[in-house]
DNA sequence: CGAGGTGGCTGAAACGATTCACGCCCCGAG
DNA sequence: CTCGGGGCGTGAATCGTTTCAGCCACCTCG
């Protein structure tokens, strides 16, 4: 089949020793030797077997990363910063998507491990996943990734929602408005939560009453179409909630098509404020303002994190960074 | 370390190979020693080891695909059928973002062959790789996505651009329009050339000059800002373009922005068509019509075009697959 | 009672790369 | 001339799993 580093000693006339010392430690091999080898190398293409070396090494160069949804803008971006991180440092990156299903997220924790791959970054379907912690246990070190779970013991990053949503009611506030409704997705998912909290407490702060200034427009899902129906109903409805924040967004997308499709202007009738910044928030039909998040900060971070604990696992001290977002104005507001 | 089968033997005081059978060919075992085995398993938290299984076994499960952007919906949607069709065939996927990087790209082509892939799927940054073309030759099944090369022989799954250019300028005829702008990216990328042939063919068809009809606006890059600011200058040049038709749905959101920003009306002053039907088309502030690659359908064949090479490799026979796209009209035309 | 079968299990070989203790050769110093 | 040492190489052991020839005990049937 594929060329052995064995077929390529043989046909160097050398010994198998040499082969692999011309491959991993050059230095220690005669400028001769080294030249015939390589030619030979060159000759029958052949390529190393990395599962063949990492299984006498004991240990791989490859971390796993299990994100909720790859589609999301979010955590493409942060997949992304991880992999520049992990390929400067010389580690391969295995990339999955649990795609929110906590069945496939355990099948790919056993794929990942039965890899053996050196380290571990994920965003559990839900904390407390028993594999996740036997794999922890067994030794893999691990990264929580926009998550925390005070109950075990791992680095983890994330961003910090409440301000994130305290950004957002200043601003609105500053913008003079005093009536501001907030629409969301299932409150039971924590930055939803986060981000009202955050948003009440910033109204409190200007001097007002959050339980009159913030009217909560909970919607089953964060998209798009969702949320435009939403508030077409609202408009039905005969309310004229003149500054808007949303959870993320998609949903303003939403509220965007609704306002201008019943010729409403943004930000004149309504100001509109998102939340991520995702690239189609600065291209949308009135490009909007935005809660930015440090997304490819947050992927390098995690995966620096991850190479630490997996180079120096004696030193290494667990750290749970939590990141501040960032308020982006546009057209919007 | 992690406790191995030589471990779990031991300390079931059963051989290697029975613990290996329990793992495989459990039938092979009685039920009394598959359960003793199962229970030490249980108890060491024993995880196969599935490098040194594929050494052993010569070939491993899992196949590469190394797409252009996984940012971009059209990749992102082929991934999920390939993942999908990949799981279900009992193959793991192994995902790479090559960046439209040549560099990017050789560096995972690497690193798949020495992981051994089974098999890869591959959109080349360029046609004509050497590292793709070696990697072929010594013996690893290669499925093309999005792109044919009459050069080398192997699957290749693609869709039909000038179908689609067809498409759209039949719908934009048909709905009365003599004058249609083709706002696109570079035309050296085959697809913006395809797009535009179909387009003039169809225009031809419909009994008028194309020379006439089409007018092209060429812009450096597939991305809404510069559509938008491309349209912003024609509108300030006085041109009032009738129908545009954009060879990707993010050129036609900035098409969209241009419009609504200086208050023309979609489709009434404007008639807006797109290209590839991303989720985001939809939920513009004006849904977009646009048209649709089959793209889950892509993934999955060509999956499934790979499988089946790899599991048969005597009995197969290359394909060539072209599928065509299909027209979703929206509110925008 | 013996031959033949069979179910269940053993143990060693093999996969391909790495590593390391050890040999060989040659040169220079004493 | 001898001894020591450095530079180059060698080849066997090793990683964890799978596979397969073979062994044992027991059963069945003539």
């Amino acid at each position: 089949m594929a060329p052995s580093i064995k077929d390529v000693a043989e046909r160097a006339g050398v010994s198998v020793g040499t082969v692999s010392n011309v491959l991993n430690r050059p230095d220690k091999v005669s400028l001769a030797t080294r030249e015939a080898v390589l030619a030979v190398i060159a000759e029958l293409g052949f390529v190393r077997n990395s599962q063949a070396a990492q299984l006498r090494a004991g240990a791989s160069r490859s971390l796993g990363l299990i994100v909720l949804d790859l589609a999301n803008p979010f955590f493409h971006d942060i997949a992304r910063g991880i992999e520049d991180v992990a390929t400067e440092l010389g580690y391969a990156l295995v990339l999955c998507n649990s795609d929110e299903q906590a069945a496939r997220e355990e099948r790919y924790l056993r794929l990942l491990e039965e890899q053996r791959v050196r380290g571990m970054l994920i965003t559990p379907v839900e904390v407390g996943s028993e594999r996740l912690d036997a794999l922890r246990r067994r030794g893999t070190p691990t990264v929580l990734v926009d998550r925390h779970d005070p109950r075990i013991d791992c680095c983890s990053v994330a961003v910090d929602d409440v301000a994130g949503g305290e950004l957002a009611g200043a601003h609105l506030m500053a913008s003079g408005h005093r009536r501001i409704t907030y629409v969301t997705g299932p409150l039971a998912l924590r930055q939803c939560k986060d981000r009202l909290t955050g948003l009440r407490r910033a109204v409190a702060d200007g001097g007002a009453d959050p339980d009159e200034v913030v009217d909560v427009v909970e919607v089953p899902a964060l998209k798009a179409r969702i949320a435009y129906e939403a508030v077409r109903q609202l408009f039905d409805d005969g309310v004229e909630p003149g500054a808007v924040f949303c959870a993320n967004d998609l949903l303003a997308l939403g509220v965007l098509r609704a306002a201008i499709s019943t010729g409403r202007r943004v930000p004149d009738d309504i100001a509109l404020l998102g939340y991520d910044d995702i690239e189609f928030a600065a291209d949308a039909a009135v490009p909007l303002s935005s809660i930015r998040q440090p997304t490819l900060h947050i992927g390098r971070t995690a995966a620096q994190l991850l190479v630490e604990e997996c180079d120096h696992p004696r030193s290494h001290a667990h750290q749970q960074i939590m990141f501040r977002p960032e308020l982006v104005v546009r057209e919007s507001t």
